[in-house]
DNA sequence: CTGGGGAAGGGGCCC
DNA sequence: AGGGCCCCTTCCCCA
């Protein structure tokens, strides 16, 4: 939209009668217009309110707002332009001192304990330097001069442009571990900041550097600024699309991902053929198992290879094994450590406490945003990184993230076409075991294609006396559901098998189970 | 409109 | 503490 220049208060020239409009337009100007803009957006930002992006700085995390911060610094810009989450080199800005530059973001200003004090003058004008906010440059400069010790400090340690900076104000020890922390003020923009008394809140039990997948870390360096290994958390960014939205694969990469078909046709045979790496887990085709004679007994028990329909089927004949003594099981207990409150036991005590807490009426872990408790620290500490938005796992094809590996291993298998979980009763196929399981229950006792199953055995046998090839009606346990069925062996497309079996009504109840 | 599949988010919990 | 897997759930798309 183009907004005529007299009503953007622009010079106009003389004579125009858009002088006189600018003149009104003048008068119907609110003054404190801005001022209260920015008290509302500082206000906004204090109770984390509409706030977009967070930066963590050492092991303090700030929120803001993108636009504020890409208005301010050309760095920040940079930043917020691809990320919802902005790691600063805590050795160019401190907590302490971000603190006091993101109020003078929402401010304009400077606190007296900035002004007041040199130390804290010259760190700050070197994070503003750092972070390319030139007027605080200039207001730290102007402050320093008016101190006499702008000259002193162009030579001195804290140079804008040294590397190493005074961390102010000066971090306290680390704090012990402490007991859970009560749950955060969910409207606070800074989360584990440290003020200047030191870490004002305790860390909970969240460590933001953990380690992360190794990745290519490609964030930009601002100019005058110096360039140094990437920090841990840099690696958890995403990295800055090159001639694009997403990077373009690797072509290193293509023949492990998303190369073409002809490479993961080849893929998947290599796989087959040696069985390797990714065997699916669970209830999926593996050494031994025998589809075939299992039907849509799925969930096999390796010990005795005793196929079940279910899950819970399975558990309880584990059970029953558990309390007899099961051929091939070695002597001993192998799970000694028995739960006092239930049935469940374990290889060793700590794995026993951990399960113990399970019992407990209070969680121990709560989460100090939103107040959730949780029976395990991984799982709280898991639940705030999709809080705080961390998604450390990318996948190199399309640079989706994800909050967990697990996730990203799933996710890849989009990129590869690899579906490894088969459903042993109609042969589809998955990239998901949960998939699969919940594609099962479809299948299982109560799910509409199990009474379609059960017509299929009926109908079948009704069949069996008039085709010779369907004379064993004992293999129908291994039958596909009644369409496939019918698909196959009455030599018609499975919609039109469903179409003839939802029609002919007569036979189906004929041969309903009495 | 409904059911099924694909994809993903989140919690539980064992190792 | 972190990895890995299971389970429940949701959302979206499509037939």
């Amino acid at each position: 939209m183009i907004i005529p220049r007299e009503l953007r208060g622009l010079p106009q020239a003389s004579g125009h009668p858009g002088v006189e409009v600018s003149a009104m337009l003048d008068a119907m100007e609110v003054p404190s217009h801005a001022r209260h803009l920015l008290l509302q957006l500082n206000s906004q930002r204090t109770k984390g309110f509409l706030c977009d992006v967070i930066i963590v700085v050492q092991n303090a995390l700030f929120r803001a707002h993108k636009n504020i911060l890409a208005a301010s610094s050309a760095y920040l810009k940079s930043l917020v332009v691809h990320d919802n989450l902005i790691n600063l080199d805590h050795e160019l800005v401190s907590p302490g001192i971000f603190r006091a530059v993101l109020d003078f973001i929402y401010t304009g200003r400077l606190s007296e304990a900035e002004l007041g004090l040199e130390p804290s003058l010259a760190a700050l004008l070197a994070a503003a330097t750092y972070l390319q906010i030139a007027d605080l440059v200039t207001l730290c400069k102007k402050q320093l001069k008016r101190s006499g010790k702008y000259r002193q400090l162009r030579s001195s340690t804290y140079g804008p442009y040294s590397k190493v900076l005074p961390c102010y104000p000066p971090r306290a020890p680390a704090p012990a571990p402490a007991p859970p922390a009560p749950p955060l003020d969910t409207h606070r923009a800074e989360l584990y900041a440290a003020g200047p008394q030191g870490p004002s809140l305790p860390l909970c039990g969240l460590d933001l550097t953990k380690k992360s997948p190794p990745g290519p870390s490609v964030h930009g360096t601002p100019e005058g600024a110096t360039t140094q290994a990437p920090d841990p958390i840099y690696r958890w960014m995403k990295p800055e699309p090159q001639g694009g939205p997403y990077p373009e694969p690797d072509e290193d990469k293509s023949s492990s991902g998303g190369g073409c078909e002809e490479e993961e046709e080849e893929e998947e045979e290599e796989e087959g053929d040696t069985g390797s790496s990714e065997e699916p887990p669970g209830p999926g085709p593996g050494p031994g198992y025998e589809p075939e004679s299992l039907g849509h007994n799925v969930y096999v028990c390796i010990p005795c290879g005793q196929g079940f329909p279910s899950s819970e089927q399975l558990n309880a004949h584990v059970e029953a094994h558990a309390e007899g003594d099961p051929p091939g099981e070695p002597p001993g207990d192998p799970r000694p450590y028995h739960c006092g409150s239930c049935h469940k036991s374990y290889k060793d005590p700590a794995t026993l406490r951990q399960h113990e807490k399970t019992h407990w009426l209070s969680r121990p872990y709560p989460c100090t945003i939103c107040g959730k408790k949780f029976t395990q620290r991984g799982t709280m500490t898991r639940h705030m990184r999709s809080h705080l938005g961390l998604k450390p796992f990318a996948c190199d094809a399309c640079g989706m993230r994800f909050t967990r590996q697990y996730r990203l291993t799933e996710h890849m298998r989009i990129h590869s076409g690899e579906k490894p979980y088969e459903c042993q009763v109609c042969g589809g196929r998955f990239a998901q075991q949960r998939n699969l399981l919940s594609h099962m229950k479809m299948h299982g006792p109560g799910g509409p294609a199990d009474s379609l199953l059960a017509v299929a055995r009926l109908g079948a046998q009704q069949l069996a006396h008039a085709s010779p090839f369907l004379s064993d009606a004992s293999a129908l346990d291994s039958l596909y559901p009644l369409a496939k069925f019918t698909a196959e062996h009455l030599g018609l497309s499975q919609d039109k098998a469903i179409e003839v079996l939802h029609h002919d009504g007569r036979l189906i109840d004929r041969f309903s189970p009495a």
